[in-house]
RNA sequence: GUGAUCGUAGCUCAAAGGCAGAGCACCGCACUGUGGCUGCGGUGGUUGGGGGUUCGAGUCCCCUCGGUCACCCCA
């Protein structure tokens, strides 16, 4: 019967059917990141919203349309995190953690929030796990980076991953690429749609991300930044490229990969999943050596990724292996045997079984097809019989055996039998 | 934010303007304290919500909420 009440747009209910399936992928990851030094980070769900604006970028999409913004009682002007390298980075700051520490390197995972027309792969919270490393210029650690997204998605059971990556200059050379971008573009403009010519004029590179035919047959010959890098930036791609290679990662590089985040400088890359429409990319990251400045600390280069988790789940067979069932079923009959069964059950659980009580007041009929529905693997039974006796009746639900045992042999017996079990 | 499409029982779906249905699930009985299998019976709905057209609306029209797909954007 549905209710007055639905999940906000955009959100969804992570059932208990579901969560062993969000278990094991947060073990998996988890795990991934761990082996490559990462500790985890747990900061606030909102933040000032400035810290956003100014990290992401004034211009960008994200910060312009897309945040959960509000202003609380005490008038201050909050948002809820769209994403977390910022809140990172203000940690990083605030804490000094940079202080005793060559490289700091922490991975997270928590919910997002943007403010989107919802889509498959696409919602308005969703969940994120990535890593950020901040306090390293080498481009070996960019390849390390890439490797550690890479690893903890195979970990997590995906197949089919695609790595694409570009740098996208620097604050030195990138401007000047734009500037010949635009000139470009502005020389013909009646090949390109209008909202090509306005990125012309905002923010050029995004028009490669334009899927128009025409636009894109007018970009075959257009500039691309691969030629326009400074020495600095065309030599740590270069050397990016090698390090993957030495450690046997496929890269393709993507001279016309671009990124939504204003902060990115050199490697910006991309893990796309071939199991996904058009929401595909099931990981993002990049370089942001401007950052932690930007924030106004000393010039710390940085690295990190965030994994999109819904699509990572969507993308991996929903094969639903069932939650287990409990050790235990309590089935009882009557008031007083329910207080038994209850003492019995807390006693078995303290010692490890997981036990599930019965408070259905229904036949024993019914409550063994409960236990049975529930995968239980024994049924303590305890009705009046049983309490004259003092001897409860302990069923085997797969083999259907059961014996007699007083309360007090109920947990030897029980351990002995998981032994031989197992 | 733009466009398309869908919304009927807990779930999956029928009903081509004329009695709201099926399968599964659930409950009960056969079997009064012994699950799974079988047979029989039963509960369950303001057809997402609101308005309109019509003798009559689940069906057509408008608004609204939500889902899905694409765009936009991105994880």
């Amino acid at each position: 019967m549905m209710g007055e009440f639905k999940a906000p747009k955009g959100t969804k209910d992570i059932l208990p059917d579901d969560s062993p399936r969000w278990d094991r992928f947060f073990n998996a990851v988890e795990t991934v990141y761990k082996n490559y030094g990462y500790g985890r980070i747990d900061t606030p769900i909102f933040e000032a919203e400035s810290l956003f604006a100014r990290g992401i970028g004034d211009g960008t999409d994200i910060v312009n349309k897309e945040m959960y913004a509000f202003t609380d009682k005490g008038g201050r002007k909050i948002a809820l995190r769209p994403e977390e390298t910022a809140g990172v980075v203000r940690a990083f700051l605030e804490h000094d953690l940079g202080r005793n520490n060559p490289l700091f390197k922490a991975y997270y995972k928590g919910p997002m929030f943007r403010y989107e027309r919802p889509q498959g792969g696409r919602q308005r919270q969703f969940w994120q796990v990535g890593v950020e490393a901040l306090g390293s210029a080498d481009p070996a650690l960019d390849a390390e980076v890439i490797d550690c997204a890479l690893e903890s998605l195979s970990a997590a059971g995906l197949e089919d991953l695609k790595l694409h990556i570009n740098s996208v200059g620097c604050p030195i050379c990138r401007p000047g690429y734009t500037t010949v971008l635009r000139g470009y573009i502005l020389t013909e403009p009646d090949r390109f749609c209008p909202t090509c010519l306005e990125r012309a004029e905002k923010n050029p590179m995004r028009v490669f991300d334009c899927k128009n035919p025409g636009c894109a047959a007018a970009l075959q010959a257009a500039p691309l930044i691969t030629a326009h890098l400074c020495a600095a930036c065309a030599d740590h791609f270069s050397a990016v490229l090698a390090a993957l290679q030495v450690i046997g990662v496929a890269a393709e590089p993507d001279p016309r990969l671009v990124r939504g985040l204003d902060y990115y400088t050199k490697t910006a890359f991309e893990i796309k999943s071939g199991a996904l429409g058009a929401q595909d990319a099931v990981a993002a990251g990049g370089r942001y050596d401007g950052l932690v400045e930007q924030f106004g600390g000393v010039s710390t280069p940085g690295i990190g990724f965030a994994v999109g988790v819904e699509r990572v789940l969507l993308a991996t067979e929903a094969a639903g292996r069932p939650a287990a069932g409990p050790d235990v079923y309590v089935a009882t009959l009557g008031a007083e045997a329910r207080q038994a069964g209850l003492a019995a059950a807390k006693g078995l659980r303290r010692t490890g079984f997981a036990v599930a009580v019965d408070f259905s007041d229904k036949s024993l009929k019914k409550q063994l097809s409960y236990a049975d529905k529930a995968g239980a693997g024994f049924t303590l039974i305890v009705g009046d019989e049983e309490l004259q006796t003092g001897a409860y009746v302990i069923k085997n639900m797969r083999t259907g055996e059961q014996a007699a045992l007083d309360p007090e042999s109920l947990e030897p017996w029980l351990t002995s039998q998981k032994q031989e079990g197992a």
